[in-house]
DNA sequence: ATGGTTGCCACGCAA
């Protein structure tokens, strides 16, 4: 099984991209974010052809979060308990034995703005959420644009960015409260070394100096670590022709 | 400290 997450910064100006990704790298699964399309508007039959099952859950303009699947997605979930919010961060759904939540967490834009404020709240309501997916599923993904970088590896000039946004210690206490629940990041089961990077400014040439974030992520339970092979980033779209900020992570697993 | 770039939308906001 290889499941991908990927934020493609409009799914109207990247859907040639995500097409062309789907037929080179085949995953079973793959969580969008930042679709930035109403439903009404989802180019559903064009991923249908592509072989994908999907379901969405989007708004016009911001945010907007997908899952397509090769089989059929079920039990599908696009608000949680004691989070009423109009922004369309989250989708959850069940392929076979496997529950996957996929992402699309508050930016914030600045420690200390009241968007930080939604962040943090935000973030413990999914943490909640979390726990119960965690207790119904033993085979539980948690995917998407975490907004925040796990620790310093995960920063090309940790010194620099400091403690500012996607850095702050109350985000990364956030993500901690939901590793706590008995996940981990998948990246790392993979990867100890820093400079390994998922998302690049668009200003300042970020790319092609590599001054980027990890902070698009595979979360998985006990018993999906167990069987995991692989987990990647495929840095090749962020080089294609008007790219996403983002690029594709991956994780593979056996059983 | 600010601004750089992209997307959406048609101005400035969000990232």
């Amino acid at each position: 099984m290889k499941l991908a997450s990927w934020n493609v910064n409009s799914l109207n100006v990247r859907l040639p991209h995500l097409l062309q990704w789907l037929a080179d790298a085949a995953p079973n699964v793959i969580g969008l974010q930042e679709t930035k399309l109403e439903d009404a508007r989802f180019p559903a039959e064009a991923i249908r052809e592509a072989g994908y099952h999907v379901v969405y859950a989007g708004q016009k303009t911001y945010n907007g979060v997908a899952l397509l699947a090769r089989e059929p997605l079920t039990d599908v979930v696009t608000d949680i308990p004691g989070l009423d919010d109009p922004q369309r961060r989250i989708i959850a759904a069940t392929i076979g034995d496997l529950r996957v939540v996929n992402l699309y967490v508050v930016n914030g834009k600045a420690v200390g703005d009241e968007k930080y404020a939604y962040k943090l709240e935000w973030l413990a309501r999914v943490r909640d959420y979390l726990e119960q997916q965690a207790a119904q599923y033993p085979k539980l993904a948690v995917m998407g644009d975490f907004n925040i970088a796990p620790d310093d590896r995960d920063v090309h000039d940790a010194a620099a960015w400091g403690e500012d946004i996607l850095c702050s210690p109350p985000e990364r206490a956030a993500l901690q409260a939901i590793l706590d629940l008995g996940l981990s990041d998948s990246y790392r089961q993979f990867e100890t070394e820093g400079g390994h990077f998922s998302w690049w400014d668009y200003r300042q040439a970020g790319f092609r100096r590599n001054m980027g974030l990890r902070i698009d992520l595979i979360l998985i339970s006990a018993a999906l670590a167990q069987g995991a092979t692989a987990a990647t980033i495929d840095r090749e779209p962020r080089t294609w022709e008007r790219p996403s900020d983002h690029t594709p992570v991956l994780l593979e697993y056996s059983v």
